[in-house]
This record gives C-alpha cells, structure tokens and sequence, in this order.
DNA sequence: CGACAAGTTGATGTTACTCAAAAGTGGTGG
DNA sequence: CCACCACTTTTGAGTAACATCAACTTGTCG
C-alpha cells in the first residue's frame, strides 16, 4: 500500500476505508457516492438480515454500528463479530444464496447498496475482496480473544481492533474512538456477562489505561495496552 | 442438493465431499484424481503454513487431520479450526497473498494440490465456493461455543460438528467416527485445558453419552446429545 | 524393557457467574 | 419543568466453573 496517497479530507468514511483498501478509479469513487445515495435505515435494535435468508444484494454500512449474532435455544447470545461504517455486507463471493447468521443493527444504522464492480480487476472488486479477507482476520482474531484470552484482556484486545478498524474509515482518534455499545453488548461480544465487564472496565479505569465518556473511549496508554495483549493489525498483503 | 444421488462406494473423502457440494462432471472427477497423485506429505506436528506467508496454490487435504492455529506471546495456544479430509486450504478468494493463520498437521496429513476449476461457473467453482461458505460457518460455529458454551456443551456441540463434517467426506459412521486429538489438543482448540477435558470427557463417559476407544469416539445417544447443544447443521442452500 | 507422551487424579486457587438490589441516565409526556 | 419510566450502570455477597500445580498411572512404540 503507498503510504504517500493523501487523502481528501471530506469523504465519508465509506470511500476512505474501500479507498484505504485498493486504489480506486474516478468512475468507481463515483459509483460508490451514488450507494450513498440510495439508503436503507435501520434502528437500533432491529435486525437487518436473519440467519438462513437468502441474500439478494451486498450493502455498505454508510454509518452507524451493526454486529453478526447468535441466538442460543435457551435464550444466551453470542456476537459474532462487528460491523462498522465502510464494512460490507451480504457480497457474494459466488453465489452462495444464505447468510450463515443474523445481523442486528447496535445503533441506528444506514445502509447503502454496494456498487457491484465495473470488473474482476478493478480497484472496487480488490478492495472488496480484501475487506472479506480482514473479517475473516477478525474473526479468528476473536475465536482466539475468546478461547485464550481472561476478561482484561478480551476488552482491552477489543478496544484496540476497534480503534485500528475505525481508523481505516476516519473514525477514530489516535487514542479516542466512538464506542455506542452498552456493558451488556460488550458482554455478548466478549462471552462475559455485563457484571464483569461493569467490574474489568472499573480496573481499566483504575490503571488509568482506559477513560469512557459518553459513548466515546479513550486509550490513555495505547503502548502500554498493546504490550498487554501483544496486540498487532493484520497484515493485508505486501503488493 | 438432491437426495436421490447414489454415491459410488470406493470413492475417496476428497471427492465424496466435493460431490457432495455440487455435483461434478466426469473432467472435473478426472481433475481431482490427478489431484491425489501428486502428493505433499506433512508428519504429525509440523507446519503446513506459515501466518503471512504468501499463498502459492491451493491444496486438499487427501488425508489426516490439520488445523488453524494461534500462537499467543507467551506460549499459550488456540486452535482456530479443524481441516479434515476433503477440506480446502489456501483457495485464493481473489488474490489475497497472506495466508491469516498458520496451519499445522495434527496427525500425518498427505496434501493434495487443488485443481484450478475449467470455468467460474463449473460445479467444481462452486463446490469450492461452498467449500468456503462451510468454513465460515464453522467459524461461527467455534465463536458461539467459546463465548457461550460451558466445558461440556463445547465438547458435546465440537463432537456433533466433526461427525457430521466427517460423514460429508464418508468417514464417519451415524455414531462411529475417528478422533485423533489428544486432551490436550481438544483443550487448545475448546478454549480449555487438558485437565478440565479429561475430567469433562469422563462426565460424558459415565452419563453413557459417548465412548472413547484407539482414537474413535462414539455416541451413544446422538438425539440426546444433539437436544442438549440445540445443535443443527449448517444450511448451505435452498436450490 | 525402557522411555516418553498421553491420560488420570487430588488439592487448592482464581476467575467469572448468579442473584438481587440500588443508584444513575436519558427520554417522554403532562 | 418535573415526574415518571425504562434502561443502563454499579455494588455486594455467595457460588460454580475452570485453572493451576504436581504427582502418579497408563499406554505406545522403538
């Protein structure tokens, strides 16, 4: 990736992070400032796509969060993984007609319909292939936060990707970002229950490693923080 | 997928499970027998591939057991998933260069290469393409068990999901499958640690739910079992 | 037979869950 | 503007699940 691009500073964050992805061509920016155009809502709470419905078209999350979930038969959910501005949804990578899970806005969401590329090789359709590939490195990233990781270190692993993912849409600070979820959502995400995510965030706050002030997070230590967990960003590819 | 289909007795895990996924035309069969003559072996514990290495072809796994896995700073360590015969590994997406994981040999693991498909729209692409759909369902699946699942839900759903992905490549019986897994690799993988497996399988034993013998595992009441977890296999499609 | 890996057992410690209630927060309508 | 409501966060006390440590036993294979 040229680290030399600079980047217009107005666009929305869907452009910045396909752009951040794969260099793209005037008439695919174009295209992907009309999916803007053409909008789906969807409010907090509600779902977006249920689990073994066919899927009719891929959509980009223009703004707001969403997350993939599991309902257990006794009720217990499980979040899948997350699902923020400039994420894609729903793009087939065939034509696999079923989505394997349900997908629930966290927040009011909007979405936009995604531009199917103009060709295999244009910049879109690398952009979108290598957006599949990082949910694919999130979810591993979170089979291993789950199946290794105590709570203190599954928030603060957490805490750190959604930083760097936030970041690649223009969302986030070097160390502030929104975080519109609640201690139950983080509960979920994380197999904990809310109580001691309540009790692991008072730590982080104690350590004076973490401050949340109104749906925002602040890394008062992000060295400090990635040391703990050994934190890195997944590597795309070395073109 | 249609259920009247005969499949042939002596046919190998690869292409039954292949066939399973999309039915194959008789070049394509020819492909994948070529496929299995020539051969990559891998011995028990060795790497097949490295995290961020480049990919440079796709393989089949002809026979054995491997997995995706996660080694943490300080040693500990996180199976991500299973590859068992007939699975696909390194099928490029796009062209994504960097493998996410690193992939070891749990068992020795002979490697097949996996033929290119003669046209996108070929049942052999789409098996493929399913192949993958699978792989993310399984992903799904190990992210629930972790978040949400105690020690004994996690090995009960685990044994279910192996059965019936053995039984695609025609491995497992409806109640007799093989299991070459130590404690301590099932603790790796079920987020837990030999100690608690050991301890947990012999609950199971004794509640004359499953028995363990020379590396096979048998269940003994697969409706019990399956109504415990609320387990159901994943749906690939409507067609 | 010997050696090494895998499985088993016991005692103890820690992490995280459960249940229940209190305190804070934000939005809505009177 | 205030009263009310639902939701979220916080706190406390008790408990269950799982980890840790260390030893011992069993199996496997040269």
């Amino acid at each position: 990736m040229s680290m030399s691009r600079v980047s217009p500073v107005s666009t929305g964050p869907v452009i910045r992070r396909l752009e951040g992805l794969s260099p793209l061509a005037p008439d695919e920016l174009a295209l992907l400032r009309d999916a803007e155009s053409s909008t789906r809502m969807v409010s907090a709470h509600r779902e977006i796509v249920r689990e073994g419905q066919r899927v009719l078209s891929g959509s980009i999350i223009l703004s707001g969060w969403a997350c993939r979930v599991r309902i257990l038969a006794d009720g217990r959910r499980q979040i899948l993984g997350l699902l923020l501005p400039g994420d894609l949804l729903g793009i087939c990578r065939h034509h696999n007609p079923v989505t394997a899970t349900s997908v629930t806005a966290l927040t009011n969401v909007v979405l936009g319909r995604a531009p199917r590329p103009p060709d295999p090789t244009s910049g879109l359709a690398e952009a979108y292939a290598r957006s599949g590939v990082l949910e694919e490195a999130y979810l591993y990233r979170q089979i291993a936060r789950l199946g290794r990781f105590s709570a203190y270190e599954r928030i603060i692993d957490f805490l750190l990707e959604v930083r760097d993912r936030l970041a690649m849409a223009g969302l986030a600070d070097t160390d502030r970002f929104p975080l519109p979820m609640t201690q139950e959502a983080l509960g979920d995400l994380l197999g904990l229950t809310s109580v001691h995510v309540n009790r692991t965030l008072q730590v982080l706050r104690r350590e004076g490693l973490v401050e949340f002030t109104s749906s925002m997070a602040k890394l008062k230590d992000v060295d400090r923080l990635v040391r703990i967990v050994g934190y890195s960003s997944p590597v795309i590819s070395f073109d």
